[in-house]
DNA sequence: TTATATTTTCAGAATATTTTGAAAATTCAG
DNA sequence: CTGAATTTTCAAAATATTCTGAAAATATAA
């Protein structure tokens, strides 16, 4: 296989399993392109690599900061801007799950937190039965947001194949 | 608040947090209403309780037995099918962390390692930081796979607090 | 078997998401 | 400043996904 050939495979098959994950194909797209790219690139350089607008990219790359996977790079000397991605993959699983803990998990454990404040309390057993299954629930969410803590926390040892031996 | 209601928000907001999971909505909300129902329910129940189509639920119910959440209940006597959802989150959980592992690691680790026979090896500094940045998500997902068959077999430590024990 | 209840299917409709592209805003060299 | 280069915005168009509902298939009672 060639080279060019594995890239595009890579950056089409990341925006797939992206789609899978609730993740905006191009955003995933935009993300490998920026991954396989030696150098910084232009957002001319993404359009005319993926095809695509130059909204499309323009919104997909401000997304893709947000989330804190690519820095925007500002060459001196040159008018435009130039676009980065942290290379190191841990480093991006981490940010990843930061931010997915941050937007998701966060919030789904203060609803179920909420919903726990039921009138009169656990009289009847349906109403002691949907309390035990919220709770039961949370308390699930809390567990994954400590194994979620510790494996950001984990740092190289990601790599270095100790993950299981570091989540103790 | 009351009982009804907070079953009701807790169905609502169960399906907004799947579609951030790139779940089906009204996959989500028939998932979060087999889940508060006590005894298990008809499709008709199912349609009139989140008034959604006939064939709606019908396709929504067969992926949920598909991914081994929902199992389809006969009661002799009865010319209806019910159904009924796993209540232990555990299990839950478990049975989500197996499927999209299979659904969506196996293959993304499948297709990394195709990527990696780029004609020629290593020539070029761009091929070799290709195939070290492909690698490296390799050894990402492996490790991502061995953590979370670790996960899988914790089962009830889960709910003892004992999980990050466990993984050692 | 026949009649009826129930489930399944799937084309088309409805809805939601993504993308475009051109206008507006911003930046910056001269 | 001025004006060209560049980035940003966002309404409308394109695309993708989900949902409906009625017809077809299937199951079961009599």
């Amino acid at each position: 296989m060639k080279l060019t050939d594995a890239k595009q495979q890579f950056i089409n098959s990341w925006g797939g399993f992206g789609t899978q994950w609730g993740i905006n194909r191009t955003m995933a797209q935009i993300h490998a392109l920026l991954l396989v790219s030696m150098n910084p690139i232009t957002q001319d350089d993404i359009m005319e690599q993926l095809t695509i607008s130059r909204g499309n990219v323009n919104m997909n790359i401000r997304d893709l900061i947000g989330w804190g996977l690519v820095e925007r790079i500002i060459i001196s000397g040159e008018r435009k801007e130039y676009f980065t991605a942290e290379k190191d993959i841990w480093k991006v699983a981490t940010q990843i799950i930061k931010e997915r803990k941050k937007r998701e998990l966060d919030p789904m454990i203060k609803l179920l937190g909420q919903l726990e404040n039921i009138d009169g309390g656990k009289k009847d057993k349906e109403t002691k039965q949907f309390i035990e299954m919220i709770a039961d629930i949370k308390k699930m969410g809390a567990q994954a947001d400590r194994v979620l803590d510790v494996l950001i926390k984990a740092e190289e040892n990601w790599f270095t194949g100790n993950i299981l031996k570091i989540l103790k």
